[in-house]
DNA sequence: CGTCGTCTTGATTAACCTCAAGAGGTGTGG
DNA sequence: CCACACCTCTTGAGGTTAATCAAGACGACG
């Protein structure tokens, strides 16, 4: 389903000014952006490994995610994607995709053309220099996730991802912390935490039976954030948001 | 150790053109970066987890990895980097780092100022395309060992390793895919594919004994490629050399 | 010559996977 | 409105991979 762009780049813009000053005519430039609309249901896939491609994904509603395929078919996730994110910007100074972009739930997205997005990168150098950190921070969080699935047991993978969902989901305006939708499938949290649906389910149980959590359809309520964090071993330095005076953070109650 | 900085950018810009078309006057900017002058001992830290630091770091010899700290102290290793590698381009626009340097070899580095890099890439918008596919391209390698970590045994992972710094050290013309100095400690190996030093030993000893590869000392010699290539599921897509006609690529043999 | 770092080997253990089956919920077509 | 299919979650039993623990061999270096 594709139509006219309805003008929706403020959420990405606040993503932005999470780490980058912009001015206002900057700001503007931003807002202006014209994208083609898209609504995608879940389990399809928006591009594929090895695609070339033309455009970026701001995701308007709903979750992406990103993932490498195995040649059995398997996949990996390697990001979450939520609203405000444009999910692959970095595509722009690199449009063969070694990775494909699967729709986890059904979403609204509008495809960028990254001709725009190159000249506004061209024209104003500090909208560059805005779209470089943000694939700085994107890289951030896949060290994170290698840190992640390399070195932590099935239990702290898991807590740590409810404890990076819950920062971003509140930067993003989308609920606080200790509770927020994420209507993620066991399987969907497997595929990213490099385990099988099975045992994350046996880890949820024991997060569960600890008091720290519960999970009732698709709301995540965090009871005890202090102990979800220590077990999970969470730090949210990887999220990179020392860049810009707290001042300039919207609406983030410390 | 640290003296007056021999200018010695050329492997750099060597780096930067496999994916990026600059101009005679840009490439002459880069090559007039200065820099610190450094020698560091094998097991140097060079950067700590939560420093904030104002240069990036090039390596000039030798070869230094990017970690990760647990709280017990464990290591994950999420990028090697080698001659011509400017290992922490991203921190120009991230300079709060959640990451760690450290040296696996003896080591010469230079240590270039944000400040010089930050003035170039506002100076020449083609500089900054060119940092910001940089750092699109260490993303993607951090994509990839997701995926290897996250889904792939053992010997595949150690395997697909092998592969990867072959490409890369043809590619930075120091040997061949096949051929090429690798004096990794099997402890360097695990700490970067989320296993043990024991595991990985077994590993290398199952590579060897199917006559896919010897690695004496510190030289790699992969015997097979193809076989190697098939255990890994390796493909190079990731290494992202699309964006440049092969024409410009150096001395590379297809 | 002795020490230290690295590689190697063996035995045991633990974490996680695989396979299998059932329960609960939801959407769909007759 | 009910029957059925399908998806997700859950539980159990058994199997496999890789970790852990421990010790010896080898080589480089002082």
């Amino acid at each position: 389903m594709t139509s006219a762009a309805p003008p929706d780049m403020s959420r990405f813009l606040k993503r932005l000014l999470l780490r980058s000053v912009l001015s206002d005519i900057e700001q503007e430039a931003i807002l202006d952006l014209q994208g083609r609309f898209h609504r995608v249901h879940a389990h399809t896939d928006i591009v594929l490994p090895g695609q070339t491609i033309d455009f970026a994904c701001l995701i308007l509603e709903g979750w992406l995610g990103r993932f490498d395929q195995m040649r059995d078919g398997g996949r990996q996730t390697t990001a979450f994607h939520i609203p405000g994110d444009m999910c692959d910007l970095h595509s722009v100074v690199a449009p063969t995709t070694g990775w494909g972009i699967t729709a986890l739930s059904t979403a609204t997205i509008l495809r960028i053309p990254h001709a725009s997005l190159r000249a506004l990168a061209l024209a104003y150098p500090q909208i560059a220099m805005a779209f470089w950190r943000d694939t700085a921070t994107d890289a951030s969080l896949l060290a994170k996730w290698i840190a992640n699935v390399g070195r932590k047991d099935a239990r702290a993978r898991v807590a740590h991802l409810l404890c990076e969902m819950g920062w971003r989901m509140e930067l993003a305006g989308l609920g606080t912390r200790t509770s927020f939708q994420f209507d993620a499938t066991q399987e969907q949290i497997a595929d990213a935490m490099g385990l099988t649906p099975v045992h994350v389910n046996r880890m949820l149980q024991a997060l569960r039976a600890e008091g720290v959590l519960t999970m009732r359809s698709s709301a995540v309520d965090i009871h005890d954030w202090d102990q979800l964090a220590d077990i999970a071993e969470f730090e949210p330095t990887f999220l990179l948001l020392n860049e810009v005076p707290p001042t300039q953070w919207a609406g983030i109650t410390p």
